[in-house]
RNA sequence: AGCGGGAUGGGAUAGCCAGGAGAUUCCGCCGGGCUCAUAACCCGGAGAUCGGUAGUUCAAAUCUACCUCCCGCUACCA
């Protein structure tokens, strides 16, 4: 199905992924937001009716779980997070018509709806599977909720999935020796009715569906997979409190009080069944608040809306998959393009909350960044669905060269001259070369909204002022305003239509700065409402003496902000050496085998060999982790504990004749995931048979080496 | 392991989907210019056989196959 260009005639909505209620928020997940946002707004400048909505994902078990570790309800843990992330949007000028949360009435209601439309259309089945449940403390234990055994391999698990082992994801009921994760009860198992809906009946629609969707090509290629390998059916309910009940048989539920009623009524919706609807219900919040007249919720979700989906490219599938089988069986529109973002690591590396190593929201506007900066950066920097870098270093750099030197010096040179000799635009009109180039930049910036590349889109505008930059300096006007004050006039009344341009076309991405310069510009109204069209219209006749629209970043902030970031990730990770681990994983490799080659002529201090926490372990067990040619999985006994260790020996020994091994660890190299599986530590080993080092003598597990 | 995304001058990135003059932009480097401008800006130059191998083609960074190395995903985590 191919699709009409923006601008078409029908309303378009621009969702962002919810972010879920439960952290806060860093320039990793601000990439998405900033992404919808300019591309919203981009599509309104080119006169595409448009809403931008999203909202805060309120549901599911991590949510339940936090909550009740702090000691306070799921809806007001929640509700916290909420209004911290509704406050901070708008700080980076991510302005959403609407921002809601899964947990209010018009998402409840048309979730009911929509589930009770696909349990009327036939595409729901209950079916009995064996849930957790914790006998003193009269609860069902869903997901995260249950602790226990790995069935396959023997390692602690969480009930869905085997996190710290094989890393398998485990169907309800599978977990051995299951105990409570809130009470540390033991559990039992109990045969509960469940609904699932029917995924697998539209995999035929789904995969015509993907043929025809836009956006990122990773959005569209990678559900393939699950197509082609079979569709499974989706269990779209919970057995716990903290939800949107599951919809009563009868048409006749009203609010949530009679949920003791039958089978079902303990039975909340999973999350992500909610979730995603909420795009629909926020956008019918906008349509409440301003009227239909302005924007139809309706004729965008049940008519011919141009929907376009935001998000993390860790969300794909259920975007591509479960999102357009909902919006199908419920009989609404299907979406026109998915937009997944890559990833944004720091300095190369993954961010890494736990050890604090994240730039976070907050943190940057502290420091004093305009914002815009930071959406430039993100915007432009590389690919939609390509990884992006951050670091200070090219965030200066970019800010630098392009915004200050590029961007801002242009127009600070142009209006400047202006208002001087002119006090505002001089008498005159578009030369055919200006105007020709800005219909190009116009043309550019159209073509990369269709192609769904924001980068494209506000390179348009930053070109523009490329090209104004050598047009100033190749006509010379200081030199012409004794010489040829008529060529003089002219050469600037262009130079300013092109900063008039640039102020539309750049609006999307730096929206505070852009109506900075319209104001400058002595315009009327807002940059925001305006279109392309306004591009080429003579700019207004006077205006006062500029300002600078972006400041410089010195070196030195860079370097203070490096070390601000170096010594939190240092304290955070001594934190965390000697007792609990944290969560997150690392990007990092530990698979670098040393080959037998030149010695290092580096010195290193006796200081920095004693941050090395190596240790005597021994090998409690080894197994090969499946799919991995090399990669073996060791419990080794550090003596205060035991710690798993991914190590690249599994062809090169007889895993099984390893436990007992006495061998030497480096306790405290960050983690990493490797295949999956999580690895604390470092197992020593030489050379490329990885002969793994041992003790002459027998020091015990755990006596420390130096 | 399967799937997805990468591998392009010193660094970072574009192009590839719609194959055609030895390739974009930014930084860095060398030389020059200008002085309106936030030591900014403009011009010129050096520098890449576009991860590897084999194909298709008159023609491949761009298509096909295989391979290597990174990153990610793999459904009842959100």
């Amino acid at each position: 199905m191919s699709h009409e260009e923006f601008p078409t005639d029908a309303p378009a909505v621009v969702t962002c992924g919810l972010p879920y209620a439960n952290g806060d928020l860093h320039v990793g997940h601000l990439r998405t937001y900033v992404g919808g946002d300019v591309f919203s707004r981009a599509l309104e400048t080119l006169g595409q009716q448009t809403a931008f909505v999203s909202g805060s994902d309120m549901h599911g078990t991590p949510v339940a779980v936090n909550a009740e570790s702090e000691g306070v309800s799921p809806e007001s843990f929640a509700l916290e997070w909420h209004e911290i992330y509704k406050e901070t949007f708008p700080k980076f000028n991510v302005d959403f018509d609407n921002y809601g949360h899964t947990h209010d009435e018009t998402n409840t209601a048309i979730t009911r709806s929509i589930v009770r439309t696909l349990e009327q259309e036939g595409y729901v089945y209950e079916k009995q599977i064996m849930v957790a449940y914790d006998p003193i403390d009269d609860q069902y234990l869903p997901d995260r909720y249950v602790e226990g055994t790995c069935p396959y391999c023997g390692e602690h698990a969480r009930g869905d999935e085997c996190d710290e082992g094989c890393q398998r994801h485990l169907e309800p009921g599978e977990i051995e020796d299951p105990i409570s994760a809130i009470s540390g009860n033991p559990a039992e198992y109990r045969e509960r009715t469940h609904k699932f809906f029917e995924v697998s009946a539209f995999s035929e629609y789904l995969s015509d569906f993907l043929d025809g969707l836009e956006g990122t090509s990773n959005a569209r290629n990678q559900p393939r997979e699950w197509i082609e390998s079979g569709l499974k059916d989706w269990c779209i309910t919970r057995d716990m409190d903290w939800g949107i009940d599951y919809p009563g048989a009868d048409a006749s539920d009203e609010s949530s009080s009679d949920r003791e009623a039958d089978g079902s009524s303990d039975l909340v919706l999973y999350v992500w069944v909610d979730a995603p609807i909420e795009y629909i219900s926020s956008t019918k919040q906008y349509t409440d608040r301003i009227g239909p007249d302005v924007y139809d919720w309706e004729e965008t979700w049940r008519g011919d809306g141009e929907i376009v989906h935001v998000i993390g490219r860790d969300i794909i599938q259920h975007h591509t998959i479960f999102w357009p089988a909902m919006l199908r069986g419920a009989g609404y529109t299907e979406p026109r393009a998915v937009m997944a973002s890559g990833f944004v690591t720091l300095g190369g590396k993954g961010f890494s909350t736990s050890r604090n190593r994240a730039v976070w929201a907050e943190e940057y506007l502290e420091e004093g960044f305009h914002p815009d900066l930071l959406r430039y950066y993100l915007a432009t920097n590389g690919g939609f669905q390509q990884d992006v870098d951050f670091s200070w270093e090219k965030f200066r750099d970019r800010v630098n060269n392009e915004l200050v030197g590029t961007v801002g010096n242009f127009l600070y040179r142009s209006l400047l001259f202006a208002h001087r000799n002119y006090a505002g635009t001089p008498d005159a009109s578009v030369s055919p070369e200006v105007e020709s180039r800005i219909e190009e930049a116009i043309e550019a910036f159209t073509a990369g909204v269709n192609d769904y590349s924001i980068r494209d889109a506000g390179n348009a505008a930053v070109r523009l002022a490329s090209f104004g930059n050598e047009y100033i300096q190749r006509n010379e006007p200081w030199k012409l305003t004794d010489d040829d004050p008529e060529q003089a006039a002219q050469v600037i009344f262009d130079c300013v239509q092109i900063a008039k341009a640039i102020a539309v076309l750049f609006a999307p991405i730096a929206p505070d700065r852009c109506a900075a310069l319209w104001a400058q510009l002595g315009e009327d109204g807002s940059v925001h409402d305006v279109t392309v069209d306004a591009a080429l219209v003579p700019p207004a006749r006077s205006f006062d003496e500029p300002e600078e629209l972006f400041e410089k970043i010195p070196d030195e902030r860079v370097e203070e902000l490096n070390e601000k970031l170096e010594a939190r990730v240092a304290e955070a990770t001594d934190d965390d050496t000697d007792d609990a681990p944290g969560e997150e994983t690392e990007t990092t490799d530990t698979t670098d085998m040393d080959d037998i080659e030149p010695l290092t002529t580096d010195r290193i201090s006796f200081e920095e060999f004693q941050e090395l926490d190596i240790r005597v372990g021994e090998i409690v067990s080894a197994a090969g982790i499946e799919g991995a040619d090399k990669l073996a999985k060791l419990e080794v006994d550090i003596g205060l504990e035991t710690r798993q260790i991914v190590a690249g020996i599994k062809q090169l020994h007889d895993l099984e004749s390893l436990p007992g091994t006495r061998v030497v660890i480096v306790a405290n190299l960050e983690k990493a995931e490797l295949f999956g599986v999580e690895s604390n530590g470092m197992l020593l080993a030489a050379g490329e048979k990885a002969d793994i080092l041992t003790t002459h003598g027998d020091a015990a597990p755990g006596t420390k080496i130096r």
